[in-house]
DNA sequence: TCCTATGTTGTATG
DNA sequence: ACATACAACATAGG
């Protein structure tokens, strides 16, 4: 499920709360989610404490505690909740954080996510070098082109999805990146031309814009469609239609993942 | 039964 | 050492 928008919906559902001690954690240490995580530390360092702060880098969340760091990952199918106090934890749920009026959960079905705590005042180190949001000025057209060039054989749409450079794309927005772009998603990353390029620098900062504009506009924690006219209503739809030109879209693997495109707004060529 | 799934990582290969 | 491709992870739903 999660990109950018929806990870940031999701965030935003553990509010910092300075008043509220964890009382209690309820976790199984054998589950997967937990798998680069000392559980035990874990623990003994949210028993007691207070969020501070509710932060996120791409698809990365990171709660800063009183006395140290949690670091969520959503994974395929992660989700975080807000429960009653007495909160009795379904299946997928494999961390609960309870305080005196709420509990805060993590669910999981797929297990694909992950649950790391680093005990102290510093984050991790991965979190102090965590590259540049997509919408933050440090991202250039320029840093984005000096990457492309060295993944200059992949094609573009695997680039897209490479979070180190792309922080929060994730497979629906890349393919709507790339409509809006009119860049056929196999293209070779080195053979995006300059005017491919500024149309691709645009693109990439519109649809994450648009996306999250879409989540700040819920007030239940959930999150609305993106809106109308974008690829994704119709990406999935036998039969889906271009939304600009009318013209049938089509589907194949690329990069290793389901991806859709429209070949008339996108036709493939080398250049 | 078989296929799919909005993500990442380890491993093999070039 | 670096870039690329792909299986594997675990579960639910069509």
């Amino acid at each position: 499920m999660p990109e950018l928008a929806e990870v940031e919906c999701m965030l935003r559902r553990w509010k910092p709360d300075t008043r509220a001690a964890i009382v209690g954690v309820d976790l199984h240490p054998r589950a997967r989610v937990f798998r680069s995580c000392e559980t035990t530390a874990l623990r003994r360092g949210l028993e007691g404490a207070r969020l501070l702060e509710s932060l996120r880098s791409g698809k990365q969340m990171m709660f800063r505690f009183d006395r140290g760091w949690l670091a969520l990952h959503l994974g395929m199918t992660g989700e975080l909740r807000v429960e009653s106090a007495d909160w009795a934890e379904g299946r997928h749920d494999h961390l609960v954080l309870r305080r005196a009026e709420s509990a805060l959960v993590f669910h999981d079905p797929r297990m694909f996510g992950a649950v790391e705590f680093t005990p102290g005042a510093e984050p991790p180190t991965w979190w102090a070098e965590r590259p540049p949001e997509i919408l933050d000025p440090r991202f250039t057209r320029r840093a984005m082109e000096i990457f492309l060039r060295r993944r200059a054989r992949a094609p573009i749409k695997a680039v897209l999805l490479m979070q180190e450079r792309f922080p929060g794309i994730g497979n629906w927005m890349a393919d709507e990146i790339l409509w809006r772009a009119g860049i056929h998603p196999a293209r070779a990353a080195g053979s995006i031309d300059a005017d491919e390029s500024a149309r691709l620098y645009r693109s990439l900062r519109f649809v994450c814009r648009g996306a999250l504009r879409t989540i700040v506009e819920e007030k239940d924690g959930s999150w609305g469609d993106p809106p109308d006219g974008w690829l994704f209503h119709v990406r999935w739809r036998a039969g889906g239609v271009c939304p600009a030109t009318g013209a049938p879209l089509e589907t194949a693997t690329i990069g290793g993942r389901t991806t859709c495109w429209s070949p008339t707004r996108q036709p493939f060529r080398r250049s």
